[in-house]
DNA sequence: GTTTTGTAATAGTGTTACTATTAAATTTGT
DNA sequence: ACAAATTTAATAGTAACACTATTACAAAAC
């Protein structure tokens, strides 16, 4: 319960919070509880309020460790991409050929976290979700530009650059390895969201997920015939 | 300035708004100045009560066109999607080779509207920025399920759904025709994003857009080798 | 053992989304 | 043309929300 990314070693942007949450128990089970409440009530209907009723503390308490709750979510979403980028490095690290480290960055990115196996880090699969559904609000902004230039995706495009120099080793004059990167990750995620709501906008099913075939399809067929 | 989508023939679902606000001079000058102000404030900011002031009217009056500001937020881009949907059908009509058809589409679909050209409806530019900027945050919510039930997404489908057709006359056995046409939708309105704000997470710029150019390239290349 | 620092609660403020009610204007039926 | 029906829009609110100022209390440092 409170051991959220125990095993991991990329640090956090301190602009995120105003306390680190790792420092206390309370900054601990603020996490913990904020990740279910968010995956549960969605981030428009999830407040400090309820947080605090929730955990049995005080409104002015969570607001001691988080500015406010977009910066809240933007810290969850930095731990889901700091494990990524972790499990990124650790498992295509010693794969010798570029395409194998390609098909490999790909299962990582577009596949959802198996329920039967380990995961690299506490909740994996909640954050996952909320990335999922709640992470594209915290991205596209009017404050993004602010919270860009102090460093808040940083992470974030650390994971978008690790496949990037993957795609250069397998085709070296392919224009376009960043535009095929995030629009990837962006992508799988939302095709998850159609997948689970809007079925007519994609060709996956909850039942039968087609998400990883897409994407292998897809950047395989773009950087071979180049 | 009141006359936002007067050549467009597809209708707007009813469960967008209380009041049709084509049928009076406030309903269009609330549509008019919302566009506006969405574009310039951002969704977050914008208020039913900066919108009253700006319009020198009040917010119930505002409330009795729309329930609420995301339903706004919604009917605007459905009025986008119509608009495009219309020139979609018109502008590949008469094109025979199904492959040129596509590239066409592909064009519609991804480019910018280009300034110095007649833009097929009225507000065309300010809407597409509001689609890239806001239009995200209206569609992945956790209201998604009821508001797709009353129809509220089936024009958007029936772009994707046009496109998909392009695409089967091209390629028959292509398996995952929706996810592509969806993924680009939305990938190109996200690049776009980047192009302005977080330019490491694309190769597209303002100066040089490369959006229309990476998504030629992707789509052919993949439907090329079926 | 006193000072310093960290922790968290009380009690608030201003803003926002949204509603109930009513007056005035417009349209409709005859 | 004129009363009835309907539409339009303003006033005046409420409840919930994001966020803050202040202070009491506890732990740690010197």
């Amino acid at each position: 319960m409170n051991q959220i990314l125990s095993n991991i070693s990329i640090s956090i942007n301190k602009e995120l919070y105003v306390k680190d949450p790792h420092t206390s128990l309370l900054g601990k089970s603020i996490l913990n509880v904020a990740i279910d409440l968010i995956d549960n009530l969605g981030f428009e209907q999830f407040t400090f309020k309820k947080l605090a009723n929730e955990i049995k503390t005080s409104e002015a308490s969570i607001y001691r460790y988080f500015e406010n709750k977009h910066k809240l979510l933007l810290y969850l979403t930095n731990c889901y991409w700091a494990g990524i980028l972790t499990r990124l490095l650790f498992e295509t690290n010693n794969i010798i050929d570029p395409s194998l480290r390609l098909k490999k960055a790909i299962h990582i990115l577009t596949s959802f976290p198996d329920p039967t196996r380990d995961s690299l880090f506490t909740n994996e699969q909640i954050l996952k979700r909320i990335v999922i559904n709640e992470a594209v609000k915290a991205l596209i902004t009017k404050e993004v530009d602010q919270e860009n230039q102090v460093g808040i995706f940083s992470v974030y495009k650390d994971v978008v650059n690790a496949v990037v120099v993957i795609i250069l080793d397998v085709s070296p004059n392919y224009p376009y390895p960043n535009m095929l990167v995030s629009s990837m990750i962006e992508g799988s995620n939302q095709q998850r969201f159609f997948a689970e709501h809007l079925p007519r906008l994609t060709n996956s099913r909850k039942e039968e997920d087609l998400v990883e075939h897409f994407y292998l399809d897809l950047v395989f067929k773009t950087l071979k015939n180049d």
